[in-house]
DNA sequence: AAAATCTGGTTTGTATTGCAAACTAGTCTA
DNA sequence: TAGACTAGTTTGCAATACAAACCAGATTTT
């Protein structure tokens, strides 16, 4: 029993926050493995209500993890997502300091 | 591009919120591997505030994750934690789940 | 022995969040 | 042209996370 926190605890303290939250991190992570996600996509899939997934987006966008893409389909509007390089750097190392945290048995 | 979100990422959106809270989640970590652990210790090692420190580890009481045990070293109150059954499973499967969310690569 | 200080926490107040209900803006249908 | 549908945004509220303030008692200082 030392009086020192091991470092891997000491990260999960530094969590990034805006990706911690499970929701957002889904959508990040479905966001990084396509070229462009759209709302209704992420709407369906994850089960999220549109309020709820609004937020988080708009919370990702603030960030600078997810860039907001709006256009038309025909005359109907389309929201799309793509993350940017700042987002796949942020959920590349939350996702490291994750798996260096996580008790390996 | 298919309609489901794949079963990892479903799982991150039911993770136990009491435990995915990272203060939480050290503080059980830490009680996690060892007998028990004082208060005081905690506040060092973590760097959390008292206050702060209090009501997760209250928190963690109600969840029936932490048996709280007071104590007086001669005549010093020493408040205590044990990881109970309930907690150290609930802590395993929540370190099972992002296991098995983690990209692999 | 009174006052001040220290120990070990708990409670309170506040700002931030996560969430869905309600709303907005426009399109399609009867 | 009224009503329903699509695609999202805004609003209101309950729950959080956090530290400042507080409390009970032990110890030290004057």
């Amino acid at each position: 029993m030392t009086d020192t926190l091991n470092p891997e605890m000491q990260t999960i303290l530094e969590l990034d926050r805006v990706i911690h939250e499970p929701a957002r991190l889904v959508i990040l992570t479905v966001c990084s493995s396509a070229e462009e996600v759209e709302f209704k996509f992420l709407e369906t899939t994850t089960g999220l209500s549109k309020g709820n997934l609004s937020s988080h987006t708009s919370k990702l966008e603030q960030a600078g993890y997810l860039e907001v893409v709006k256009a038309f389909r025909g005359k109907i509007p389309v929201t799309s997502f793509k993350i940017t390089k700042t987002g796949k750097a942020a959920l590349a190392s939350y996702w490291t300091a994750l798996r260096d945290a996580i008790p390996n048995t």
